[in-house]
RNA sequence: GGCGAGGUAGCUCAGUUGGUUAGAGCGUCGGAUUCAUAACCCGGAGGUCACGGGUUCAACUCCCGUCUUCGCUACCA
């Protein structure tokens, strides 16, 4: 019985948690922002008696797994192999309480993905299409964007990928490569005719657009719905959901040899098959209209989840939407942004052997400074001022006094319940409040706010006792000091309750301490919960202090990552091939003097420049504008390269590069003469 | 440039449909206390609600503009 669905329109609940993708661990990013709500919100649920399937899983398709089974000699499946124990392993110790933790690579999900794809194929909901692929025809084999190397179109850097260039950074197709070179074989590709579904979300438009821009105006959070609204008002495409690759689930026609689902459409598809893997009962999660579906998902996810899968499921036609996508924001670390490439991370498998039995720790910090509104940092510092000041000072505390006095007066048993003054029977009256506040708010997913309120009842009961003072009653008046320690147990036995689903570690030893049975949130709130006489087990510090030696050593072990970072970007880039002084003496670059400059329109980077070359004058369109005012720039003098073949961008005819240094971070400064020479001089 | 989300106390955040004196936790300062892991409890200080206009009897809240952070996206010979 939940408290913002009383009429219980809901009769069960199907959670799914993004599916981390095997080809790295678990760090705190990924836990603030999705796994830690996703299990807060399915601890709770489980409490209050509802029927919930929590479902999580790894994604192990796509190109970056092959390319790192490549780069490291081993097979796609050797890499999620063992990505899937890392991350499985170290959720579980976090007691993240999945009821299934699956994998894509399993035979029901490959099944289920394919059985998916057909229906849809067979509904005739996809559109074919033949587009040129480069293909390989050593290797045999169609190739990936990232199979493919060559000189970057933008900045002449000979390896950029398929998709991206690594030395500029813009993102590329294929075709736009010059030079093309297969990282199969090291063949240049040709361009053949290949055959590809696609799912026309242009045609679901006014669809999604009544469901989520009317159906979710109010309930979706903001940043959820303003992305969707972006989306769906700048107009859907058509998304391609096949690829040519042979790692993933085969495309089950039979004109598909060699070809695989699209990564994206196959995996949250993984969310159904593991529902299948878990429970002959799966349909009734994903097909009744009375099952609430949740995904939890960090910003970088919400277009698949709230726009993408759902027009599968739409066009499959038996399956629900989600309720509601609770998505995050991003978490920084000590005021970088986290990156697995740079190893700028706080990764959970570290964590767990770096601070062993402090699951709680990180849980409790991680929930009450979760990314919900806007991306936020996370810092040792407030690691461990927040353990020591709240987790430990406020709330393990309270329960160590509470304990200590009745072991040391009572011996460890409950003792009666007295007479009841008025401060007790606004006590009574606040406790009952706590889990409808509570669980209100998580079941609006506002988390920290959820969390800050278990806090207050610690506080509660630290002000009981301090305003009651039972050490000194002690000695005027024992059965008031059992009327106190015993209220005062029953807030424990009611933190018991309440902080499970944020730290269900506290909840296990407090309920080990109290000598509890099971109990449910329905408990939570009575005065009544231990009887009179309940002997009680001996009582231990809840959590402990954290030092700052402790802090010390994270903080170094993140400086020495920035070190190692800074010492890879001092490393330049390799030096290009040979080549003859006859390619050398085709480029004909001049020393010219900059005469005017402006702003290019609707344009971050571009400058419109003329140039006095000496040979003439010329309009040039340069990348410099984030590094140069139009004004400061006129009668520089700088370097042009004029026999480059025109360009016409932003509508500018471009006669000619202006050449510039660029360092490792991309800044960008001018190459020109150390004293004043003519225009027009030649550099050679 | 377009779009989305932000910009509120030293830090992390609340502020519902515009309505007394803008709130909380942590930190800080002071007090009280000693049952408790120097913890708890009480109190104080601390805010031009990014900035500039406008609407209104009244604006953190609504409208317009500017600056700024993050994300997506375009361009970057």
């Amino acid at each position: 019985m939940t408290y913002t669905d009383p009429n219980k329109k809901f009769k069960r609940y199907t959670v799914t948690s993004a599916l981390p993708y095997a080809n790295g661990p678990i760090h705190i990013g990924h836990l603030a922002g999705v796994y830690i709500p996703a299990d807060i919100y399915t601890r709770y649920l489980r409490s209050v008696g509802e029927d919930i399937v929590f479902i999580g899983g790894s994604d192990e398709h796509g190109v970056p797994i092959t390319i790192k089974a490549r780069k490291e000699g081993v097979s796609p499946q050797d890499i999620v192999d063992r990505y899937h124990e890392i991350i499985k392993k170290s959720f579980k110790e976090l007691g993240i309480s999945f009821d299934i933790y699956s994998r894509t690579s399993s035979p029901v999900h490959h099944q289920t993905a394919s059985d998916f794809f057909l229906e849809l194929y067979k509904k005739g909901v996809f559109i074919e299409k033949i587009s040129q692929q480069y293909y390989d025809e050593v290797a045999q084999q169609f190739l990936a964007d990232r199979y493919i190397t060559g000189t970057c179109p933008h900045c002449g850097f000979e390896k950029a990928y398929g998709d991206q260039c690594e030395s500029c950074g813009t993102s590329l197709n294929a075709t736009d490569l010059k030079n093309p070179t297969s990282a199969l074989s090291g063949a240049a590709p040709v361009l053949r005719d290949t055959k590809h579904w696609f799912l026309p979300l242009d045609k679901y438009e006014g669809w999604l657009s009544e469901w989520i821009l009317q159906g979710h105006k109010s309930d979706w959070k903001a940043n959820v719905y303003g992305q969707c609204k972006s989306w769906i008002d700048q107009g859907l495409q058509p998304r391609a959901v096949t690829r040519d690759l042979d790692w993933g689930v085969k495309v089950p026609l039979d004109s598909a040899e060699g070809k695989v689902l699209y990564v994206w459409f196959d995996a949250p598809i993984g969310y159904i098959s593991a529902t299948k893997e878990l429970t002959p009962d799966w349909e009734k999660y994903w097909k009744q209209e009375d099952t609430k579906l949740v995904h939890f998902i960090g910003k970088d996810n919400i277009v698949f989840h709230c726009i993408v899968f759902p027009t599968m499921l739409k066009a499959e036609g038996s399956y629900i939407l989600p309720d509601n996508v609770p998505a995050n924001e991003f978490l920084n670390l000590e005021n970088d942004k986290i990156s697995t490439s740079r190893n700028w991370a706080v990764w959970l498998h570290e964590y767990l052997l770096d601070f062993p039995d402090k699951q709680d720790v990180l849980r409790f910090v991680l929930c009450s400074n979760a990314p919900e509104t806007k991306d936020n940092d996370f810092t040792w510092k407030d690691f461990q001022a927040k353990n020591n000041n709240e987790l430990l000072a406020i709330f393990g505390n309270f329960v160590n006094r509470t304990l200590v006095l009745t072991q040391k007066y009572f011996g460890g048993k409950t003792p009666e319940l007295g007479e009841l003054t008025s401060l007790e029977t606004e006590l009574i009256a606040e406790l009952k409040e706590f889990p409808g506040k509570i669980g209100r708010s998580i079941e609006l997913y506002r988390f920290r706010e959820a969390l800050a309120e278990l806090m207050n009842l610690a506080r509660l009961g630290n002000k009981y006792l301090t305003e009651t003072e039972p050490w000194k009653l002690i000695k005027t008046d024992e059965n008031r000091v059992k009327t106190v320690l015993n209220l005062s147990l029953q807030i424990c036995a009611n933190l018991t309750i309440l902080c499970e689903p944020f730290l269900p570690f506290t909840a296990g030893k407090l309920s080990q301490m109290l000598n509890l049975g099971k109990l449910n949130w329905i408990d939570a709130g009575s005065y009544t919960l231990l009887p009179e006489g309940h002997a009680l087990n001996e009582p231990a510090f809840l959590f402990e202090k954290i030092e700052n030696v402790q802090i010390e050593a994270q903080v170094n072990k993140l400086l020495e990552t920035k070190k190692a970072n800074e010492l890879q970007n001092k490393t330049t880039v390799l030096a290009k091939a040979n080549i003859e002084y006859d390619d050398f003496a085709k480029i004909d670059i001049r020393v010219g003097t900059i005469l005017e400059a402006e702003r290019v329109p609707k344009t971050k980077k571009l400058l419109k420049l003329k140039i006095d070359t000496g040979i003439d004058q010329r309009t040039v369109v340069s990348g410099i504008a984030e590094y140069y005012e139009p004004e400061n720039i006129i009668g520089r003098q700088v370097s042009i390269l004029v026999n480059l073949a025109p360009k016409n961008l932003k509508g500018i005819d471009s006669q000619g590069m202006i050449l510039m240094a660029e360092d490792a971070d991309g800044r960008l400064c001018f190459v020109a003469p150390s004293q004043e020479v003519k225009n027009g001089s030649e550099i050679k």
